[in-house]
RNA sequence: GGGAGUUUAGCUCAGCUGGUUCAGAGCAUCUGCCUUACAAGCAGAGGGUCACUGGUUCGAACCCAGUAACUCCCA
C-alpha cells in the first residue's frame, strides 16, 4: 500500500462520520453508567453556521468525546430554537416576494407558510455541525416548537400564572415598528447616530391681566426647547424646566401653545431637567419616551400616543396623519420653519436603539404586555451561582451575573407575533381573562366566574411568548421533564454537566434556565457554565456580515480539514476572553495533523527482525514516564477548563517528545535497498502502543485523523466496534523523575553537540568523539550511550579525569564535556564565552549571597526556600570553579 | 453618568499561595540545512523597563493606592 505523503482529510471525514452514525456511537440511552450530559445552545432554526458556532461546538464536542472516552454515558442533545422575531421577519419577507401580504392571511395560514419555510431552510445549521464532527445524539434533535416542547412551554406559563407571577400591564416597551412587536432591552442594540437637534419656539400663553393692560406694549413671549424628535411635539403633555433655573422663573405656573396645532400645555417644574443641556426647557412626551413617561406619571400628565404600530402618525397627531415618523420629522421641520417656530438646527450625535432582529430604529411605545415577575425567580437563581453550585467559568462573570440579578426587572414575555407559542390566556366578554392549558380547561375556569359562559365566549390572546421563554426550559424540556417530571430520562440526565455558551446571553438564557430549573425541579440545570469569548478578526473587530470579515466555516473545513479547524479554534481560545481569530491557526492545526500522519508513515515503514536485540529500553522508559506526566497535566487542564492549554500540552507531547525526541532515539538507521527498515520487537511493540495511546489522547481534538489511523493494520485486526471514538483513555502510570532529570541533561548534551557542529559548519553526518569528566551520578557510558550516539552522532564516548587539551568543551550541571575536532580552537572566542559565563555566575552568586547574608531573609523565609538558596550557592560555586579552570587553561595556551 | 474587565516578546496567550538570574509557550522573525517520516520539515539563534507612578515586604509580573489606554455591560 502506498501511503499518501500528506494527510488528506476529505475522505476520512465523510467515511468516519458515517461510520460513527451507522454504529450508533453518538446514541445515548440511560443505563447504569454515570451520565455526562450537554445540551446544545439551540441556534436559530433559520441560522447558518458562523465562527461563534464553530468555537462553541468544537468545545462541546471535545468535552463530550472526552467524557465518552472516560467511560461516561455521554449525551449531547442537539436542536434549534424557533427565533420568533427573526424567523417571522424572514417568512414575511418571503411572502412579500410571492406577492402575499401577511395581513391578508389568517393565523393558521401564516403558520402553515412558516412551517413550510422552516422545513425547507431550517436545520441547515445542524447539517453543518456534522461537518465539524459534532457527535450529537441526533435522534434526540429537538426544536422549541415541537409539539411536546410547546406543551411544556404552555404548562410552565400556566404554572407561573397560578403562582401569581404572571400579569398584564401597560408598559413602555421597545417597539420594533418593522417587526411590529415589542423586543426586550437585551435585543436592542445601541448605536451612535448623527442627528439634528431642533430648537423649537413655543408661544407662552399670556395671562388675562397682561392681555388687557399691556396688550400692545407686551410682545408675544416664547420659550425655546431643543429636541431630536420634532415630529412628536403633537404628543407633548408639558414643558418641564428646572425649578432652580433662574432664567425661567417667570415661566412658573404658565402655559404654552404647541406650535402648528396650538394645543395648550402647562409648564411644570422638576429637577430632573439638566439646565445646561439644550435650552434648559424640556418637552415632555410621555407616550414616546421612557423618561418622559416616568415624568408624566409623576406629574399626572395626559398621555397622547400619536403613532401607529408601524410608526406612522395617527389622527391624534392632527397633522401629517399617515406619514412615517422619519418623513414626518423632515416635513414638520419645514412646517415649523414656515410658521416661524423653528429657531435653529444643530448637529448632534446620540445613542439610538435598533432592533437586533430587523435593524429598525426602536420606538418607545406604551402597550399592554404580559410580564413575568422576576424577583422571586431571581433570588434562588442568584444563590446557585454565589454558593458555587453552578460554576461560571471563568469566575469573573459572577460579578456581572450578580449585578444583573440584583437589579432585575420584570420580564416582558409577550411578542406581537404569530410564530411562537400563543399565550394560553382567554378573554371573556366582560373583559376578564382566564389562563388554562386548553380552551376547554379555560371554559371551566370561566364558568367558575359565570356558569353561562360557553366556548364561543372565549377569545385567546393573540400574542405569542418570547422565544427565551421556551429556550429557558431547554435542559428540562428536551428530556420531557416539564410534562413528565418523574420520567426516567430526566431523572438520569438532569442536572446536565456542562453548558457552553457566550457571555452575552448569560442573563436572558443562562439565568432563565437556572430559574426554571429551580422552579420546576428544585435543581440547577447544569454544574458548569463555560463562557466562550466573542470571535473577532485579527484586528479585534467583531465578526459580522456587514464587515464581511468572517470566513465561511465550511470553506475553512474544506481548506484545512475539520481537525485542523478544530485545533485552530482551540489554539486561540482562552476561556472567557475574546479570541482574535486568524486563519493561520487553522494552518497550524492542519500542519499538526500532517505531523501525526508522518509519524505514522515512519512507523509503518518498519518491520520486526526477531534477531535484533533492543537497546532502546531507556528511551522507552523515558517516553512512558513523559507520557504519564503529560496525562496528568492534560487532566489538570481539563479539570480547570483550560482547553487551549490541554491542547498545547498534547501538541508538545506529540511533536516534541514523541516525534522530535523519542522517534529519533529509536529510529532504525536507514538501510538502502530494503523495503522496510528492521527494528527489534520490544521497541516496535512499545512504539505502537505509545502511538495508539497518543491517538486516544488526541481524539477529542482531532477525531477524524485519529479514527482513520486507529483502523490501520499497524494496530492489528479491529472489531467493527473497536473504534477510537469509544476507546478508553489511558490511565496514567508512574512518572520517573530521576529519568526525567537525567534525560534533560542528555538533551542538553545533544543540543550542545549540535550547536558546536552548526557553529563550526560541520555536517551532521560527521560522527564526533565525545569525552566526559563526570562528577555527577549519571551513567553516561552504559545507560545513555545509545541515545547520545544516535541523536548526537557520536562516534565514541570516553570518560576522562582531567581537561582534554585542544578540545571544544561545555559544562552541563556539574559534568564537563569535550569534543576533539581536527580544527584549531578559537581561543579568543572560547575565552569570551567563558568570561561571559563567569560574569553571569558571579552576579548570580552575589544575588544569592545577598539574600543569605540578610538576617531578615533567614528569619522570615520558609526553611525550604533558605535551603534552596544554599544549594543554589553550592552549585554555582562548583560551576564557577570549573569555568575558571577552563579560563586558566585557555589563557595558558 | 454607574459598574466590571484588560494591559507580560512582532502576534495570541500562560505565569497557581509573592521566593531559583523568573521572565515562559505557540506562532511569526533571522541563520544554516532538499540529513530517506514530514520543507506543512529539521537544526540553531535573536527578541520583553511585565502599561505608568508610588507604596507594602528581606524579596513584587504577582499584594495595595493612584494615573493612562483599551474593551464590555447598564443608564
Amino acid at each position: 500500500m502506498d501511503i499518501a505523503k500528506t494527510y488528506l482529510p476529505k475522505q476520512a471525514e465523510d467515511k468516519w462520520y458515517k461510520y460513527w452514525l451507522e454504529h450508533n456511537f453518538f446514541r445515548s440511552v440511560p443505563d447504569e453508567r454515570e451520565p455526562y450530559t450537554i445540551v446544545i445552545p439551540p441556534p436559530n432554526v433559520t441560522g447558518v453556521l458562523h465562527m461563534g458556532h464553530m468555537l462553541n461546538n468544537t468545545i462541546q464536542d471535545v468535552l463530550i468525546r472526552r467524557a465518552r472516552m472516560k467511560g461516561k454515558n455521554a449525551c449531547w442533545v442537539p436542536g434549534t430554537d424557533h427565533a420568533s422575531i427573526a424567523t417571522e421577519a424572514k417568512v414575511v419577507a418571503m411572502l412579500k416576494e410571492r406577492g402575499i401580504n401577511k395581513k391578508d392571511l389568517s393565523r393558521d395560514e401564516f403558520l402553515a407558510y412558516a412551517l413550510e419555510w422552516k422545513d425547507k431552510y431550517g436545520g441547515i445549521i445542524l447539517e453543518q455541525l456534522k461537518k465539524l464532527g459534532a457527535s450529537c445524539d441526533w435522534e434526540r434533535t429537538k426544536f422549541t416548537m415541537d409539539e411536546d416542547m410547546s406543551e411544556s412551554v404552555i404548562d410552565y406559563f400556566v404554572h407561573l400564572h397560578k403562582k401569581g407571577w404572571i400579569y398584564r400591564g401597560v408598559r413602555m416597551v421597545n417597539w420594533d415598528p418593522q417587526g411590529k412587536t415589542a423586543v426586550s432591552d437585551e435585543e436592542v442594540i445601541r448605536k451612535e447616530v448623527n442627528q439634528k437637534l431642533y430648537y423649537i419656539k413655543y408661544e407662552v400663553v399670556s395671562t388675562n391681566v397682561q392681555k388687557e393692560t399691556n396688550h400692545v406694549a407686551n410682545p408675544t413671549e416664547y420659550l425655546t426647547i431643543a429636541t431630536t424628535r420634532p415630529e412628536t411635539i403633537m404628543a407633548d403633555a408639558a414643558i418641564c424646566i428646572n425649578p432652580n433655573d433662574e432664567r425661567y422663573t417667570h415661566l412658573h405656573g404658565r402655559q404654552v401653545y404647541i406650535p402648528l396645532i396650538n394645543r395648550m400645555i402647562p409648564v411644570i417644574l422638576d429637577e430632573y431637567v439638566t439646565m445646561d443641556f439644550g435650552t434648559g426647557c424640556l418637552k415632555v412626551t410621555p407616550a414616546h419616551d421612557l423618561n418622559d413617561y416616568e415624568l408624566g406619571q409623576k406629574h399626572k400628565l395626559q398621555i397622547i400616543d400619536i403613532l401607529n404600530d408601524d410608526a406612522t402618525l395617527n389622527e391624534k397627531a392632527q397633522i401629517l396623519i399617515g406619514e412615517d415618523r422619519f418623513i414626518a420629522r423632515k416635513k414638520i421641520a419645514v412646517l415649523l420653519e414656515e410658521a416661524g417656530a423653528l429657531d435653529k438646527m444643530e448637529d448632534y450625535t446620540s445613542q439610538i436603539g435598533f432592533s437586533e432582529r430587523t435593524n429598525a430604529a426602536i420606538e418607545p411605545k406604551l402597550s399592554m404586555q404580559w410580564f413575568c415577575k422576576m424577583k422571586e425567580l431571581a433570588g434562588p437563581a442568584l444563590d446557585y451561582v454565589l454558593n458555587g453550585e453552578v460554576k461560571l467559568i471563568p469566575e469573573k462573570f459572577i460579578n456581572t451575573y450578580r449585578h444583573w440579578m440584583e437589579n432585575v426587572r420584570d420580564w416582558n414575555i409577550s411578542r406581537q407575533l404569530w410564530w411562537g407559542q400563543q399565550i394560553p390566556a382567554y378573554y371573556l366578554p366582560n373583559g376578564e381573562f382566564v389562563v388554562a392549558k386548553t380552551k376547554e380547561e379555560a371554559l371551566v375556569e370561566a364558568q367558575a366566574i359565570d356558569p353561562k359562559f360557553t366556548l364561543s365566549d372565549l377569545t385567546q390572546e393573540e400574542d405569542v411568548l418570547d422565544t427565551w421563554f421556551s429556550s429557558g426550559l431547554w435542559p428540562i424540556s428536551v428530556f420531557d421533564g416539564v410534562r413528565n417530571p418523574d420520567n426516567a430520562e430526566i431523572n438520569y440526565y438532569y442536572p446536565t454537566n456542562d453548558l457552553v455558551t457566550a457571555p452575552e446571553i448569560l442573563f436572558f438564557w443562562v439565568a432563565r434556565m437556572i430559574m426554571s430549573g429551580y422552579e420546576l425541579r428544585g435543581q440547577k440545570p447544569f454544574n458548569n457554565v463555560y463562557l466562550t469569548g466573542i470571535v473577532r478578526d485579527k484586528l479585534g473587530r467583531k465578526m459580522s456580515k456587514s464587515l464581511g470579515n468572517s470566513p465561511d466555516p465550511l470553506d475553512l473545513i474544506d481548506q484545512y480539514g475539520a481537525d485542523g479547524v478544530r485545533v485552530g479554534m482551540l489554539l486561540c481560545s482562552p476561556a472567557g476572553n475574546d479570541l482574535m481569530f486568524d486563519e493561520k491557526y487553522c494552518k497550524q492545526g492542519s500542519g499538526f495533523a500532517n505531523k501525526i500522519w508522518n509519524a505514522f508513515k515512519l512507523i509503518k515503514g518498519w518491520q520486526v527482525d526477531p534477531n535484533l536485540v533492543s537497546n532502546n529500553q531507556v528511551a522507552i522508559n523515558w517516553f512512558e514516564s513523559r507520557f504519564n506526566q503529560a496525562l496528568i497535566d492534560i487532566e489538570s487542564d481539563f479539570a480547570q477548563y483550560r482547553l487551549s492549554e490541554a491542547l498545547m500540552a498534547t501538541y508538545k507531547l506529540v511533536w516534541d517528545d514523541f516525534c522530535a525526541w523519542y522517534l529519533e532515539m529509536i529510529k532504525p538507521v536507514y538501510q538502502q535497498g530494503v523495503e522496510k527498515q528492521s527494528i527489534d520487537e520490544p521497541t516496535y511493540r512499545a512504539t505502537i502502543a505509545f502511538f495508539e495511546n497518543i491517538l486516544k489522547v488526541l481524539h477529542p481534538f482531532m477525531p477524524f485523523l485519529t479514527e482513520e489511523l486507529w483502523h490501520d493494520e499497524l494496530f492489528g485486526q479491529r472489531e467493527d466496534l473497536d473504534c477510537c471514538i469509544v476507546a478508553q483513555l489511558p490511565t496514567n502510570g508512574k512518572v520517573n523523575t530521576q529519568l526525567k532529570t537525567e534525560l534533560e541533561v542528555i538533551q542538553q548534551i545533544i543540543t550542545q553537540v549540535r550547536n558546536i557542529r552548526s557553529s563550526k559548519g560541520l555536517s551532521p553526518n560527521m560522527a564526533l568523539p565525545l569525552a566526559v569528566k563526570v562528577t555527577s551520578k549519571i551513567d553516561y557510558e552504559k545507560k545513555y550511550w545509545p541515545i547520545i550516539k544516535q541523536l548526537g552522532n557520536i562516534s565514541q564516548l570516553t570518560e576522562v579525569n582531567g581537561a582534554v587539551n585542544g578540545a571544544n568543551n561545555f559544562i552541563i550541571g556539574t559534568d564537563e564535556f569535550f569534543i576533539t575536532l581536527n580544527l584549531n580552537v578559537d581561543v579568543a572566542a572560547e575565552i569570551e564565552r567563558f568570561e561571559k559565563e563567569e560574569d553571569y555566575l558571579i552576579g548570580f552568586l552575589r544575588s544569592v549571597q545577598a539574600k543569605l547574608s540578610n538576617e531578615r531573609f533567614i528569619a522570615n523565609a520558609k526553611s525550604e526556600i533558605v535551603e534552596n538558596e544554599l544549594k543554589k550557592k553550592a552549585d554555582a560555586e562548583a560551576r564557577l570553579e570549573m569555568v575558571r579552570a577552563n579560563l586558566r587553561g585557555l589563557r595558558d595556551e
